[in-house]
DNA sequence: CTCGACTCCTGCTGGC
DNA sequence: TGCCAGCAGGAGTCGA
């Protein structure tokens, strides 16, 4: 599910209520997602004050007081529900996140809410993950990055440092498309199926191109291409189509500026007049959706 | 090394 | 109405 902008605004919501707080209550729900937890993640979360955050492509780390950071990843179906005991009670979410009209109290707790953090201020953090494909872990504050799920990341898409020299870099002498060579976390960490879609139609770059034809002109489009997409979706709070949630319940409003994802039949934004745009193709590439228009991106 | 195919898991949607 | 294939924002593993 969330890609940079969705997990960035996860993690600012986080940063919001938790940042300072001590951990009164930390209960794991059960023993794995996809992969097993580690032992004693329970005990290392209560008790502990949480000092701040920080994301590294779709990760969130924790930083816990002490010597240990929580990593979180929220796969596809990840989310982080932050609600304070004094609130009113939150409807449940329904098909296309529609609001039911459902009770908060005496509900049964939900089954795929796997960890729950209290604050002793009041908070309630719930980490839920239907299809499970989300990580957590503890590490090492000391050597974070040095983690294995961080180790072999790409540059940040936002930083400084990603600059043309870099884009090109990780793009250049690769004979797969672009389309999967900006999904590859290893080239540039925090893109994911919707954005680069978005990027590329941006930059008017066909999908399908081989990634070692981008750097040069085409690379100088895609490059703010990128940062603007992933900044004006951080802005908008991110896209929420399914599942994805912010972490104080409010839903992420990117969706309604797409340009393409999504949007196979219709026509493309300001498709050059004359010749009939065909409207935006779906293909698939590397089993996931594509979307973009034949027309304009090449 | 590099690639695509497959796999993990649950839930919703759309077509018959 | 009910059933079921197909699809979903991610990423690790495997074999060619």
């Amino acid at each position: 599910m969330p890609e940079l902008p969705e997990v960035e605004t996860v993690m600012r919501g986080l940063a919001a209520v938790l940042e300072g707080q001590v951990i009164a209550r930390a209960e794991l729900r059960r023993p794995d997602l996809r992969r097993p937890l580690p032992r004693g993640l329970a005990a290392a979360l209560t008790g502990a004050r949480v000092e701040g955050f920080r994301r590294r492509g779709k990760y969130i780390l924790m930083r816990l007081e002490g010597r240990e950071s929580l990593l979180i990843h929220l796969g596809m179906s990840g989310r982080m529900v932050a609600r304070h005991r004094d609130a009113a009670p939150v409807p449940r979410l329904g098909p296309q996140g529609a609001a039911s009209d459902a009770r908060g109290h005496n509900q049964p707790p939900d089954r795929h809410e796997h960890l729950v953090l209290e604050t002793e201020s009041g908070w309630r953090i719930g980490f839920l993950d239907p299809r499970r494909f989300g990580q957590l872990d503890l590490v090492p504050r000391a050597a974070e990055d040095a983690h294995p799920l961080l180790a072999g990341l790409g540059p940040e898409p936002l930083s400084e440092a990603f600059d043309l020299a870099a884009l090109e870099a990780a793009l250049r002498g690769r004979r797969t498309p672009v389309k999967a060579a900006l999904m590859d976390q290893r080239r540039v960490a925090g893109l994911g199926n919707i954005y680069v879609s978005e990027a590329l139609f941006r930059a008017r770059i066909s999908p399908r191109r081989l990634s070692a034809t981008i750097p040069g002109a085409r690379a100088a489009r895609l490059l703010p291409a990128i940062k603007a997409v992933l900044r004006e979706a951080i802005a908008a709070g991110g896209s929420s189509l399914r599942d994805y949630v912010r972490a104080d319940g409010e839903l992420g409003v990117f969706q309604e500026r797409f340009a393409v994802y999504g949007r196979a039949g219709q026509r493309c934004a300001d498709c050059p007049g004359g010749r009939a745009c065909g409207g935006i193709a779906r293909l698939v590439q590397s089993g996931r959706s594509t979307f973009y228009c034949p027309l304009k991106q090449r």
